[in-house]
DNA sequence: TAACTATACTACTTTTTAGTAAGTTATTGC
DNA sequence: GCAATAACTTACTAAAAAGTAGTATAGTTA
């Protein structure tokens, strides 16, 4: 338990609260991509932030990382149960968004 | 519309995806607090990041800040309208973090 | 008159996050 | 044998976020 823990809001914070994270996860809800699909999805990331952010996900176990072994090189990724889990928030966090850019 | 709103997820996270201000809004969630009483409850924030972030949810919005003018100083911070829109989502990341916290 | 109060501001430093540009890999198809 | 491919990886730089420590304020109370 880190010193970030005492509220479980900001535990769930260090885990998805950074640029590009929920907006990974997100895209990622209607299922599993290939690495470049992805990659294109996202506007404006470097590629040294997906791979390190993907990396980070994959890491914390709310992505999973499949690579075939074949040449040029293809990996998928994936939500796994945990990054399913968040759903319903990513959704919220667009939700809110969408209305609020309404005014 | 800036680079990083094509996409409203995006948007949310530009206006809340900091270290420090959804726990602010977390706790504010209960009601008005006097500026204090809310550092006090922020754990680990410093004075700096406590002023610098409460005054950028007062200029986006999120929360009001009223100042009675006496001395020593009294400040009250409490959630805009715009600010309790978001109460879904604050409880939905504290309740997550605690369900992974068990896992 | 000097300490105390609650709130905030400032200058400065450190840490974290993000961006740029180039290089690596191993096979295929020409 | 050389370019094209997809997915990295690395070294370097830049920008953003956060931390530290000190200062200001102006009435009230000892």
């Amino acid at each position: 338990m880190n010193k970030n823990n005492y509220c479980p809001l900001n535990y769930t914070m260090t885990l998805i609260g950074t640029k590009w994270k929920p907006l990974i996860l997100f895209h990622l809800l209607e299922g599993a991509l290939r690495s470049g699909v992805l990659q294109k999805q996202i506007i404006g990331i470097s590629n040294k932030m997906f791979t390190q952010t993907v990396r980070e996900l994959e890491k914390d176990g709310l992505v999973i990382r499949k690579v075939y072994p074949v040449v040029p090189p293809k990996v998928e990724y994936t939500l796994s149960e945990r990054g399913k889990s968040l759903e319903n928030i990513l959704r919220s966090l667009d939700e809110w968004g969408a209305n609020d850019l309404d005014n």
